[in-house]
RNA sequence: AGACCUAUGGUGUAAUCGGUAACACACCAGUUUUUGGUUCUGGCAUUCUAGGUUCGAGUCCUAGUAGGUCUACCA
């Protein structure tokens, strides 16, 4: 047997190396999602790492909500969060977590702060604390209420607790340095009176910590031996060690890696909101969202994802990922698992002549050619079918052409060889408006006698038989690969007008009429569709997940480039 | 300007005590194919710069340069 080479990204080479001195015996990660908006494709990254680690070395990995600003969250999200989860294959278990299941103990950490002497209550306003704050290049100066006694500050952070104070008149600080280089340091807040309705505590509390005084005691409290967060977060870790180290409790350790970027995508949850509350978008599940629930409306598998974060590994570079590469990963997958089907999106008649008016054909088809063993069904044929209207030239433009032209002869796949004889065209448009073809009798798929060798092979449906649907045609949601990056333009300068085109009108083999909302296709030499769930019994609703790959098209741009 | 972090093809990631720069995507040229899909083959890099140590440097040392993050009672 040949052994694999198997590369660690620089936190499993942390692990493994921890693992092997018998640091810790076996890990506990966590993904710590804020119930206030919905998964995109950056959190997904995070929760491969997460729980990838821990299918790797073992382990647990914990879901926790960070659930400290009970004004901006919700169990609505909490429920959206755990289906995305789910979605992409990841078990927590038993362990779903809450922040706000600590307020009780989180609280007494704050206590034993101010008793040793390490926080006190301030009075100043948010205003006079920033200006105090320094800058950069500037040290801080210390607050007036720096001082108060131990007892005091025990006292007056209980009425904050009681409710006796009003909303940002008082906060609790951490004293740490007001001169520390590291702004994070210079006595942070680490309690904000904050009299709200929290998703789950309710009304009992009317002061909430700040993430700094959550995130990391949280950690602690879990056990969780390796904490993995975005690179933003790096100039929060000496903070973290700080609070670990003060309180002494469990030295949970952090470990910082580079967020996702994705070209002609964005992801924050501010924007991505913009677009929603602008109706450049109909939802956060729009197919064209970057929201795992709108790519999962899409059509993208969780295996695709899941392939291309893979992909993209893991380290403290700043990544931009090519999103050509999401949409191979997709074709992958897609290739493998998906039925291919006959589809005509923009279809034009074909009457075959020398076929018999009243008769039909079933004829067999396989389902996937990249199955193992391979299943069939059977498709009707007819006297007259619809092909696409792309897929038949008055003239054939090169030597390289394989369609139907006058005189050529293509396969229709599964059925027979056809021969284009005559085609009628409406002088007013320039339209074609019906083709008429003969067919060889003898050449049948699958007992072909003929001995013609067609160069290409068309995509087909039986106008008698076809199921009219609609299509829905999507596009990048912004004209530019970085839609952030321009000086003096906004990214909705960047919206692509024409990321959803709507076809109202395809037509379809009668065997999807079976396929419920979710289900993934190939339309045979088009691309990969997902049944919406927009569709009904009267009409079926398709999103066009990606296209197949088209060199033939790509040829016919480069020419059309080359010639201007 | 200060602190922290990062620097390997167009993009992303490898190269584990210093020993022929590897893989994927993209791109180019072919091959196969009853999907112009799939398959298969080949092509594609002075490792940010300049010095230094060494028989040998992507890796070690020194000095630069470029980029990212940080001055919310958000997470």
């Amino acid at each position: 047997m040949e052994e694999k080479k198997e590369t660690h990204h620089f936190i499993e080479q942390i692990i493994a190396e921890d693992l092997k001195e018998g640091k810790h015996n076996s890990i506990i990660t966590r993904f710590p999602p804020e119930p206030n908006g919905y998964l995109h494709i950056g959190h997904a990254k995070a929760i491969c790492i997460n729980f990838g680690i821990v299918e790797k070395f073992g382990g647990k990995t914990n879901l926790r909500f960070d659930d400290t600003n009970p004004e901006k969250e919700s169990t609505e999200y909490v429920n959206a969060i755990k289906r995305d989860i789910q979605w992409l294959g990841f078990d927590w278990e038993d362990r779903e977590y809450y922040a706000s299941d600590y307020f009780e103990q989180l609280y007494g950490f704050a206590q034993k702060l101010i008793r040793k002497g390490l926080a006190y209550v301030d009075d100043s306003t948010s205003e006079e604390m920033a200006e105090m704050k320094g800058s950069t290049n500037q040290a801080g100066t210390n607050s007036p209420y720096r001082n108060r006694s131990i007892e005091e500050n025990l006292a007056l952070f209980e009425k904050m607790k009681n409710g006796a104070f009003e909303n940002g008149s008082k906060v609790l600080r951490a004293k740490i340095d007001m001169s520390s280089p590291n702004l994070l340091m210079r006595d942070p807040v680490i309690y904000r009176v904050k009299k709200a309705h929290h998703h789950r505590t309710g009304d009992a509390w009317n002061i909430y910590p700040m993430y700094d005084f959550a995130h990391g005691q949280s950690d602690s409290i879990e056990n969780i031996t390796h904490s993995l967060c975005s690179l933003e977060f790096e100039n929060h870790r000496p903070l973290y060690n700080w609070l670990i180290e003060q309180l002494e409790i469990y030295p949970s350790r952090q470990i910082e890696f580079s967020r996702m970027n994705v070209t002609y995508m964005i992801t924050s949850k501010r924007r991505l909101l913009k677009l929603v509350e602008e109706g450049v978008v109909t939802s956060w599940d729009d197919p064209r969202m970057p929201t795992l629930s709108g790519m999962r409306r899409r059509g993208f598998s969780p295996e695709g994802i899941k392939m291309f974060i893979a992909k993209a590994g893991v380290s403290k570079r700043e990544q931009m990922m090519d999103i050509g590469l999401l949409e191979e990963c997709v074709r992958q997958d897609l290739n493998k698992t998906t039925d291919r089907i006959m589809a005509v999106l923009d279809p034009v008649k074909v009457v075959i002549t020398n076929y018999p008016e009243d008769k039909t054909e079933l004829l067999p088809i396989e389902n996937n050619p990249e199955e193992e063993v391979r299943t069939y069904r059977k498709i009707p044929f007819g006297r007259e079918i619809f092909i696409e209207k792309n897929d038949f030239k008055e003239e054939a433009p090169n030597r390289k052409y394989r369609r139907l032209a006058p005189g050529s002869i293509v396969r229709l796949k599964a059925a027979y060889i056809i021969e284009c004889t005559d085609y009628i065209k409406d002088e007013a448009t320039g339209e074609i408006t019906e083709i008429h073809c003969k067919y060889y009798e003898n050449s049948r798929s699958g007992s072909d006698t003929s001995g013609l060798k067609p160069k290409g092979t068309l995509g087909w449906v039986s106008a008698q038989h076809a199921i009219t649907a609609e299509a829905r045609i999507y596009d990048r949601l912004f004209t530019d690969p970085f839609p952030l990056n321009h000086e003096g333009k906004d990214f909705m300068d960047f919206i692509n007008p024409n990321s959803l085109k709507v076809l109202p009108q395809i037509l379809v083999e009668p065997s999807v009429q079976s396929k419920t909302a979710g289900e993934r296709l190939q339309f045979m030499r088009i691309g990969y569709f997902c049944v919406d769930p927009d569709s009904h019994e009267d009409k079926m609703v398709f999103n066009q997940t990606v296209t197949l790959k088209d060199t033939w098209a790509k040829l016919q741009n480069q020419q059309k480039s080359t010639k201007k």
